[in-house]
DNA sequence: TCATAAACGAGACGGTACGTCTCGTCTTGTG
DNA sequence: CACAAGACGAGACGTACCGTCTCGTTTATGA
């Protein structure tokens, strides 16, 4: 769909085959948020695509290959990283911003729709594990501004830093699915900064 | 399979539909672990149950549905509380055992194939929401005792500490995919143990 | 669904079984009649039958033997044997038949699609020629009585016989397309008895 | 089909054309008796012949064509007409040709694909049966001379009698799938012969 | 004890989707 | 301009599993 017309200004390197790669991963990202991983048929991608089945199988091995696919070119979008001046209001704002996304309908259905393709299939587990680790990576700035702050020590484990702040959202959010707000966002924070932060002076 | 020996005098009257129910669940809960969600069928079960398929579907709607009743069942097994003496070792040998769990095998198909049911249908998700509540409201007399030595402040938020605690280890589990072992248990339970402390005493 | 209704007066042994099997064959003979063996589908024969694809699938495992199935029921009808009282007269009524059935639009489609589902896979083929040798071996009897008559030798070889009267029509039909009419029939009919009884005084 | 003449004015005997169109219809002929007329695919004929798909296609519209083509051109090879001086030797030597060819693996993978493709389309069975229909009356002669011999009366149907020693082995092979071996060649002969004597007697 | 309701075994069925195959067309670029 | 390369539309194929249905049989109680 996205751009059936021939697109004249089109200079030669975008042919058919990248206009259909395109409008089927775009099919592929909105159906899954539409409809569940199970809902979601390679038919219907097709055809909201305007490509026939047979195409997308061409290009993509599997269903769960396909999604795998959408959800890798989608990784790197939307996710602005705070700058507040400040370790705590760093982890605040991002808390913030992963509840919010979290907490909107899109957000959600998409989220879960991951979840549940990776719990599909073996396959597809690492596709979605670098999806979320390069997004989560893109976190670890936060970390690195606080140490040249000297708010927290050189030896700063990042990554377990920035996981302690999204873990109990996204367990909330996954498994209890006890109610998310920005409360929960400001707690969370002050939590993992006080450990952070305590943690150095140990 | 079918009956794993009642069998004594069979005269009870709630003989053969416990029976049934019994074993269905058992062979549900073995094949989820042996398989994941999707290369589990109905008819798998009611075989290994020694048991039709219609009788499966007519106790329990739908695959998902009978996923969510065997997870239940299995539910307040093997979860036993540390009690250490000390808020750090508890928050540690909670943090370990929950790794244990999801780092093998049977644990982590199982969790998985929860993950995956509850995508189901919201029906489920509410029910798969409590089974994980209660499960990790099962740890909050950690916390409660820690108060108690004086550890924590009296108005200690037990279900933050412990998300915190569990939250970035699923996070590894379901997300990244990053390696989860014991050293990961230590870093987390010291840095959660801290900020849950620090924060006191704010 | 041909009867959805329980079908009170329908005495037992006509179960749904034997419904869908006949419905489907009949189906699958009128169908290749009315189209040839390619523009055939499963998918068509199942909906003309009131059926579901799978169900024909779960029947026969393939088209080519869908088809041999459907071939092989209507095997023993139509076949006339006639007795005239002469070896001529029987050898010219059987070739007519012959090419009555032949030249016919449905006969001409039904025996060209069996031809076509014989070669699309060897072990359709066997099904075939028994098929074929049942029906050309009813015809032997004719040749019998011709003996016993003293029209012919006691070691005539009846098959031989048959083949030589019905052989050069199937030619003319299947590879050069020459016409078809009563007049060959009496042609080839008197050019082998002629054969059969010369050999014989020979 | 598209182009049957040699084209007799294009007289560049090494045009890429000609070459093209050679090598396909080699490939054509190699893989029709190396598979049968299914496994046969308009794909693998390109490859094999060092051309592309679409190149096949601009020149013969479609499998079946390019199968009729194929076998036109190889129609006028291979049949020797055997004159032994007796129409009882001719006639048994030419069955013997016959039953050699179709009991070749070659020959009858060859065989069941040229009827096999006749099925396809109303254009290919005409053009298949001027094939055949070529290809029998080369036989012609040897009833020509037999009538010159003195042995076959003057208005004998040669027609008739190349079908009639051909049909039953044609039979045979297509329809009941009996053996074929020489004897079958001798006694069908005798019979011919006999038949074609005798009604010339009369 | 025997009748009767409930649960079960057996097995086909409708239905949806999957992933595959081959045919014949169409596009894009190259010699 | 024909051709190579290769994607594409179309549509059938055969498979897997879900959840439903019918029919006959077993089992468990209550009159």
């Amino acid at each position: 769909m996205a751009e059936t017309e021939p697109r004249v200004g089109e200079q030669r390197p975008g042919g058919r085959a990248t206009r259909v790669r395109t409008s089927v991963l775009e099919a592929t990202s909105e159906l899954l948020m539409e409809m569940g991983y199970d809902q979601f048929s390679v038919d219907d991608v097709a055809s909201r695509a305007g490509v026939h089945k047979t195409t997308v199988y061409r290009r993509w091995s599997s269903k769960a290959e396909l999604i795998a696919d959408a959800v890798r070119v989608h990784s790197a979008e939307h996710v602005p990283i705070p700058d507040t001046g400040s370790l705590l209001g760093d982890l605040q704002a991002l808390a913030c911003s992963v509840i919010a996304n979290i907490s909107s309908d899109d957000g959600s259905r998409r989220s879960r729709a991951i979840i549940a393709a990776a719990a599909h299939s073996p396959d597809l587990t690492a596709s979605m594990n670098s999806f979320w680790a390069e997004r989560f990576a893109m976190s670890v700035p936060i970390i690195e501004r606080a140490v040249q702050r000297g708010e927290l020590p050189p030896d700063s484990d990042a990554d377990l830093i920035i996981a302690a702040l999204i873990g109990p959202i996204w367990v909330r959010f996954l498994l209890t699915g006890e109610p998310i707000d920005d409360d929960l966002a400001h707690r969370v924070a002050q939590l993992v900064a006080a450990g952070a932060t305590a943690t150095t002076e140990r």
